[in-house]
DNA sequence: ATGTATGCAAAACATTTGCACCTGG
DNA sequence: CCAGGTGCAAATGTTTTGCATACAT
C-alpha cells in the first residue's frame, strides 16, 4: 500500500489510482500500454474508464511514480519508476523487453552531451534485436 | 538527382517522390514530421497529398532511404538515410537536433546485446537536454 | 496497355478534453 | 461540504486505407 506515495505526489488515494498501481506492481516485469492497464483492470473486475487509465498514468508520471516509454509501434509503454535509471533491449519479434545499465555508456553520454553545449537531462536508449531465447515464439530454429 | 535509387528500390520515379526526396535533401539538417514535408510542398507549390507524404516516407524507410525517428511528442520524424548510424540530442526546449556518433557507446551496446541473449538489429539512442546555444530562444540567461 | 501511384475522403488509432456526477478528506 | 476525481462521449491529432482516376514504363 503506497497511499503515502499517492498524498506526497499531491494526489487523492483514490480507487483507480490504487488499482493502477497495483496492476503496474503485478506487472513490474512487463512495460504496459495504456490499453493493457485498462484491460488488466476489467479482467480483475474494476469499472475504470479508459480517460481515467490515461489521466493518472500522466499524473504518475509528473509525479515520478512511472515512467513512460515511446518505443517502435503506436502506443507509449508505462513501467513502474523505481527510481534507478536503465535502458531498454527489446526483441523485434516477440516483443520481449529487457532492462540494463552500462556506466560506461552513462558516462560517455554525459560527455558528449556537455561536449554540445547541452544540460542533460534524460535519455533514452533501446537496442532493437531479435531474442534467442527459448521461449521466444518466433525464434529461428 | 537519384531516380536511381528509388529504380532501385523497386520505386517508379514520380513526381512525387522525386520531391519529397528533394525537400528533405534541402533540409537534411532538419528533422521532419510527415506534416513538416507536406507544408514544405505545399510552399514550393506542389500539390501533393499528405497521405501520399506518409505512403513515401514508409516506402522510403523500408527501402532503407530515410529514418525514422519516435522523439518525445506525437509525431514521427525523418531524415534521409546516408548510411552512416548517429544518435541524437534533442533540446527540450527549443527541439535542435543533433547529432553523433561514439564509438565506445556503439562498442558497449553491441556486448550488452549479445550478454542478453539478443542479435542486434539496430538501436536507438536519444540524449534530451536543454542546450545553451545562443541562438536558443528558451535559453535561461 | 497495365500495373502502380496518387488524391481525396473516410476510417482507424492513440490520446485528450468537456461536463455532469461522485467521492475522499 | 467541496475541491478534486471519475465515467462517458465527443473532440483531437496522427497515420492508414478504400477507391476511382492518373501516370510511368
Amino acid at each position: 500500500m503506497e497511499s503515502k506515495d499517492l498524498r506526497k505526489a499531491g494526489l487523492k488515494v483514490t480507487i483507480p489510482r490504487l488499482k493502477i498501481l497495483e496492476i503496474l506492481e503485478a506487472n513490474s516485469d512487463a512495460h504496459m500500454s495504456a490499453e493493457d492497464v485498462f484491460k488488466a483492470l476489467l479482467e480483475s473486475g474494476e469499472d475504470i474508464g479508459l480517460a481515467t487509465v490515461y489521466r493518472v498514468l500522466t499524473q504518475f508520471e509528473t509525479a515520478g511514480l512511472v515512467q513512460r516509454h515511446n518505443f517502435e509501434g503506436g502506443s507509449a509503454v508505462f513501467e513502474l519508476d523505481d527510481g534507478q535509471h536503465h535502458d531498454h533491449i527489446v526483441c523485434a519479434d516477440c516483443g520481449r523487453v529487457e532492462e540494463f545499465v552500462d556506466p560506461v555508456i552513462e558516462e560517455r553520454q554525459d560527455d558528449i552531451a556537455s561536449g554540445h553545449g547541452f544540460d542533460i537531462s534524460t535519455h533514452s536508449l533501446t537496442i532493437y534485436g531479435r531474442c534467442t531465447k527459448e521461449d521466444c515464439p518466433f525464434r529461428p530454429r
